[in-house]
RNA sequence: GCCAGCUUAGCUCAGCGGUAGAGCAACGGUUUUGUAAACCGUUGGUCGUGGGUUCAAUUCCCACAGCUGGCUCCA
């Protein structure tokens, strides 16, 4: 029998003979090893204790503390849990069951839908699976048996997966058994049920069959599994500190923004806490951009619809949008008809009363109403407009015409449009003035505030709202400049996170999805872009970056910052986005050295994306204690009793004139409860006076990170110390 | 938009087929205090909105809205 030789984690060589399975290596090395052992790791591989060896390999046998076999349990609880499913609601069909940084879930359906009320029963079932201890063997078959075989265990889905891929990608495909259980299964899995310590069922959703919104939607299983009891307490515990971070939690308890029904769902209020907050991260950014040669710009809230029909945004994510206002309201009308015509619901009753109505205010009547004039403040060019159309409509042959008649009524509308982005407006301003390759880069900046109509399920406080304001600019340059600005954009971006603690954060190069019709413009211009910001980010020292297909604009590739929020949903802040379509399609120029037009290069970013998901990661960030530069309250006095008072206030003027946002309490509370309440608000310093104090002339200064007091300094000390620390945008927030 | 759950005082939450309760907050008083909650009292709710069942609905049913988690989407 032919020998294989294991190289050992510890550099140690093992002769074994081909087909020794990982379980009896383990075994020669020693029992408790052989026991503890859960998977083994295979030249890299992780597999099955069961996986007989076939080749010389890099060897090593992982245990529950390896952080590998956490993935392995946690992929086998998913199987128990499917299993548990099947054996309590029959007709089950399975879809995909697999792990997640944090633990597992399974996409099913069941011919009665599973509810949050069923977890315990289910749970009750899982934890006898577990008891049973009985092993996962595995098994393959060829591609046509295999797809016999789960078909006849009625596992609908998974034959359509054997179908579509599996089939035309594999020889044979592997299953996993375990007591009456069989599922079509990749593994690996640990050796039995037994190895699962703990578990818990976390949340039902919904989720589409194979992440496709047109396809069927199955019910999605969420639920964690650990080696100890322990360590799932400590993950559900941690689970509940994060949630005391919540941004919106915060928000409403330190009184930073808040979000009316009535005023309108997604839309950020400001209270004015939240807005000293944003004020101060504008004015920083501010400061940077000025000296780096921006030019701030304002431009307004709405736009020509032409502008974006022209930019392609209005076409492109005309759903994403507020509905366009139109001057001559019978557009809405128009509108209504062209959809149901489009979508094949128009019936001819409909049609007839819809060129009745046409008819009549083409007329410069009130369809409702005849004897008045409709409406009268426009009525003059309605009359023309609707004549053309109603005319033209009855000559139209067939449902295309019709269509095309109506559209191109629609478009010659005069509309606006609540800015959904701000570079059709900046391109505007570069276009009002001519310039010289001298001038470039030009880079016009913006606190500029869009809207976009958010599907409603998407909302959620501040990180997906329907309006929100960017730290927009819009740079224009020459071909040579790209590379140099961009660089200089991302070491921008990385300043702002650095200055904010945010440490944490992936960055994406966002390229296009090969074949797709999403996006503008030629391909050599697209692999232009997308190799120049390769590029670019690889000559930045220690970026970790990774590819995102299909993450791209429509008109651009970009570079994104991504950071994870308090219960791990990943939103992307910084943006750096390099466009070679829009000046094309705006026909942008600049007069080069050789006296004639060349067309600049666009790029569009913001460092800190959207100002309101920014402030909300931020104050995730640091759990609501913000560092003394960005504290909204940044010290408040407090007095023993309220014999001090005139003291207090003398101190509080003080220090008010320095320049702090400074706030008192001159209650006749025990100075306890004061303390307590500040820093509840989560004030950083508070200055603490008594009659000791008045008499000294001194103050007692509490430090709220530190939880420490410190009696009898002189408030200009205090003072100094302070403002060095402001001066520095110090980071020392506490983490409650 | 889709799936599931939730919605009771400003906040956190209890409650129930017979027209509502706690703690904190707010307000008034007592207290004059040395570093994370003094004491007493008062106010506060068309129980998300609309409809239905019922002698009677905050409670049961339906619809809608909003919120939460996830999916899809995200210029």
């Amino acid at each position: 029998m032919p020998m294989l030789s294991l190289k050992l984690p510890d550099g140690s060589v093992r002769q074994v003979p081909a087909g020794t399975r990982p379980r009896e290596v383990a075994e020669s090395i020693g029992k408790r090893l052989a026991q503890a052992a859960v998977a083994a790791k295979v030249n890299g591989e992780i597999v099955d204790l069961d996986r007989e060896l076939k080749e010389d390999a890099e060897f090593a046998l992982l245990t529950d503390k390896d952080k590998d076999s956490l993935d392995v349990l946690r992929h086998s609880s998913a199987h128990i849990m499917a299993r548990a499913v099947m054996r309590l609601f029959p007709g089950t069909e399975l879809a995909f069951g697999p792990t997640t940084d944090t633990g597992f879930y399974y996409d099913i359906h069941s011919p009665t839908p599973i509810r949050e009320e069923d977890f315990p029963r289910i749970e009750e079932e899982m934890a006898k699976i577990v008891k049973a201890a009985e092993p996962f063997e595995r098994f393959e078959k060829s591609v046509p048996e295999g797809r016999q075989l789960i078909g006849d265990l009625k596992q609908r889905l998974k034959v359509e997966h054997i179908d579509e891929s599996l089939g035309q990608s594999h020889e044979t495909i592997s299953f996993y058994r375990q007591g009456e259980f069989i599922d079509l299964c990749r593994g690996p899995h640990i050796p039995h049920a037994g190895k699962v310590g703990a578990f818990k069922l976390l949340a039902i959703a919904g989720a589409y069959w194979k992440n496709d919104a047109k396809r069927q939607q199955l019910q999605r299983l969420y639920g964690t599994a650990f080696f100890d009891k322990k360590e799932l307490d400590a993950y559900l515990k941690q689970i509940e500190e994060a949630k005391k971070r919540d941004h919106r939690v915060l928000g409403r308890q330190l009184k930073l923004f808040t979000i009316s029904q009535v005023a309108g769902q997604g839309m950020i209020l400001w209270m004015p806490k939240g807005a000293i907050v944003r004020g101060l991260l504008e004015s920083f950014i501010k400061d940077e951009l000025v000296k780096r040669g921006y030019l701030p710009v304002y431009t307004p809230h709405i736009g020509n619809l032409n502008l974006y029909r022209t930019s392609g945004h209005f076409p492109y994510y005309q759903d994403a949008q507020f509905p366009p206002m139109y001057f001559n309201p019978t557009v809405q009308t128009v509108d209504t008809w062209y959809t149901l015509l489009e979508k094949k619901l128009l019936t001819d009753e409909q049609e007839k009363a819809f060129l009745e109505t046409i008819r009549a205010v083409s007329e410069g009547k009130n369809p409702d109403d005849p004897d008045q004039e409709f409406p009268r403040f426009t009525v003059g060019e309605m009359k023309l407009d609707a004549r053309a159309l109603w005319l033209e409509y009855q000559e139209a042959k067939d449902r295309d015409a019709k269509l095309k008649v109506l559209k191109d009524w629609m478009s010659g509308q005069e509309g606006y449009l609540l800015k959904p982005m701000n570079c059709p407006h900046h391109i505007q301003i570069f276009k009002a003035t001519p310039h010289s390759y001298r001038d470039l880069p030009i880079r016009l900046a913006e606190f500029g505030t869009v809207y976009r109509f958010e599907q409603s399920g998407e909302l959620g406080g501040m990180t997906r709202v329907r309006g929100f304001t960017q730290d927009d600019a819009h740079l224009f340059l020459t071909p040579e400049q790209v590379e140099p600005q961009l660089r200089s954009e991302i070491e921008l971006v990385l300043l702002v996170l650095k200055t904010l603690g945010l440490n944490e954060y992936r960055v994406r190069v966002s390229v296009r999805e090969p074949g797709s019709d999403k996006y503008v413009g030629e391909p050599e211009l697209w692999e232009k872009a997308e190799a120049t910001l390769k590029s670019v980010v690889e000559t930045v020292p220690g970026l970790n970056w990774s590819i995102g297909v299909g993450e791209a604009a429509f008109y651009g590739p970009k570079i994104d910052f991504i950071v994870k929020d308090c219960i791990g949903r990943e939103w992307q802040l910084g943006t750096v986005q390099l466009d070679y379509n829009l000046p094309r399609r705006f026909e942008l120029e600049y007069t080069g050295p050789d006296n004639k037009p060349h067309r600049p290069v666009m790029i569009h970013r913001a460092p800190f994306g959207s100002l309101e998901r920014f402030t909300g990661i931020l104050i995730e960030n640091f759990a609501g204690s913000f560092p003394l530069w960005l504290a909204p309250e940044q010290v408040r006095v407090l007095t023993i009793s309220e014999k001090s008072e005139a003291y207090g206030r003398e101190i509080e003027a003080k220090l008010r004139a320095e320049g702090f946002r400074v706030a008192s309490d001159y209650r006749s509370e025990k100075i306890g409860a004061k303390v307590r309440e500040a820093s509840v608000e989560k004030v950083p310093y508070m200055i603490v006076v008594g009659e000791k104090d008045l008499a000294a002339g001194t103050v007692s200064l509490r430090d709220r990170v530190a939880d420490k007091e410190t009696r009898d300094q002189k408030l200009d000390d205090v003072i100094a110390r302070l403002r060095e620390e402001v001066a520095t945008k110090a980071i020392r927030s506490a983490t409650t």
